[in-house]
DNA sequence: AGCAATGTTATCATGTATGATAACCAACAA
DNA sequence: TTGTTGGTTATCATACATGATAACATTGCT
């Protein structure tokens, strides 16, 4: 359980939702329409350049149809 | 996979943090201390009165010593 | 060539998370 | 009584997430 720096963390997870989003053939575009935000946003988050709230993460995880604990669920995390 | 509002989804969270500080012997004090935070700021996230981020979360989970998956697994979310 | 789709960055206003301090309550021990 | 521990709420300043718009670059299609 190794400590990582934030901007680490948010690239983590940046990643983990554009490969989700990738999987279910959505385009940032989509997957924003779904969330209620613009697209903008989406692909501000995806490159780690924003520290999400739980409920925006939220938001993403029910758009995938996926639980919140599957979109975290990241090894190193 | 039913979506909740924003308040529940925060209360809920709240709650899973306070069960896993207490399965773990801690009081608000030490495990704010982990996570380098005034008592005053977990005891607000407990109580579902603020909606964190998810550096806030990964300080917990570390501090916990599980996984952010793991911290944020809970049934309904 | 034009045009639509996809994604990116910059920028702005507004709301709010965070970090901190102080005041307070309840339970309990000295 | 006094002091300590655990927890809560109110409040403040500062930083930043969010929501939005505009401008831009690519790619691929017609």
């Amino acid at each position: 359980m190794t400590t990582i720096n934030k901007e680490l963390l948010l690239t983590k997870i940046g990643s983990r939702i554009r490969l989700l989003r990738e999987t279910k053939g959505l385009s940032q575009q989509d997957l924003a329409a779904l969330c209620n935000f613009e697209k903008t946003n989406m692909s501000r988050l995806e490159a780690g350049r924003t520290n999400p709230t739980i409920t925006t993460l939220y938001k993403i995880s029910q758009a995938l149809e996926i639980k919140l604990s599957e979109l975290l669920n990241i090894d190193e995390l």
